[in-house]
DNA sequence: GTTTGTGAAGTATTTCACAGCC
DNA sequence: GGCTGTGAAATACTTCACAAAC
């Protein structure tokens, strides 16, 4: 899926003054052949003028409204430990209008402190707020060990995305999406290049 | 690359006391197809014995060498704000044979500073540093805006890999392999199932 | 009976290349 | 002349299915 990336060098384009740019100079920002953009795009409609190219702010809303960008969304964090506390004092969520909008914790210490604005709750309400709320996207930072259990009871809760930072390949039903976030395997991906 | 995957998985199954894997159970453990499995370690050989499977011992160290695991690999990280110190801290990297032997920041404030016990040092001293310690892969933790120069810094400095935090596709010659960690752009392609 | 390793078949993805439009 | 949109061609990746080995 290269679409939020075609939004976010389109919003840096825009940002630029450019108004319209070619299926070219697009692919040179972000490393992908202008057939490669052309045929992406043309897979949701016609979003260009031949000889001209794609107008920068009418294809950056397009895109969005494709991606479901054109609104903001609730995430959950799972998990406050070292990693869950980073991610939830990450200031780069909101601008992209992802908003966290619930924390939660096994360990009671963890419970009833206030984290990056927002109150961990204990993770055995969590499928109740989760549904109060509405929040259908979680971020899963718990340790392996406890990372399937915690998608499970997400995937009970109604989550239909989540972000995995647990170095486990969780297993989910078909209607719920997952991300993998795993520096160690990209890192061990690497070193084979090294030799 | 689905070899660090498998590395992961045997290591587990390792620990569980279990001598010899099929690549059915493997498969199921990892979410991949048995077909896949064996096709993909038929690229490097052939580890099993008909009837029976891998001895997971055998394969994992087979793996291990493959992806060049069976040593210890020093890691620069570039940027200790916020996501760098998270990145220097992190206990995760030590124990799968990566370890964090410098840190560089542009700011004078951070410079001097001891970090997850390493001494943070001047980003011009970057080519020095990292052409004494034989350092050949680095991680990228800076603001999306010096994050192309720091890249083109450490690709002069003899860096071979990178692991690219920041929020940008990097441009690097071939002979140099980046992997992005990008956690906004996992949450957009998200979204896009969630309507 | 079980499971590998692998050609062949089947899908998916990417690139080519050009008619059609600006 | 420049650039899109898109069938066709080319590549890449995955699954099938089965002979051979245990």
């Amino acid at each position: 899926m290269r679409l939020p990336q075609y939004v976010r060098a389109l919003t840096q384009i825009l940002e630029q003054g450019t108004e319209v740019v070619s299926s070219q100079q697009l692919g040179q920002q972000i490393q992908v052949t202008p057939a490669q953009i052309r045929k992406d795009l043309s897979y949701f409609g016609r979003f260009g003028k031949q000889g001209r190219g794609y107008t920068v702010r009418y294809l950056l809303e397009a895109l969005s409204h494709i991606l479901g960008l054109d609104r903001e969304w609730q995430v959950g964090v799972v998990g406050v430990g070292r990693l869950g506390r980073a991610i939830l004092s990450y200031p780069g969520f909101g601008p992209e209008g992802f908003s966290v909008a619930a924390a939660f914790d096994a360990d009671p210490r963890q419970v009833g402190q206030m984290v990056g604005g927002i109150m961990v709750q204990p993770v055995h309400r969590m499928q109740e707020v989760l549904e109060e709320t509405g929040i259908r996207i979680a971020i899963v930072a718990v340790p392996a060990s406890e990372a399937q259990e915690v998608v499970d009871r997400l995937v009970e809760s109604g989550i239909r995305a989540i972000i995995n930072y647990a170095p486990i390949s969780a297993q989910v039903p078909p209607h719920v999406t997952v991300r993998n976030i795993d520096p160690v395997l990209a890192l061990q991906s690497l070193t084979y290049y090294l030799r």
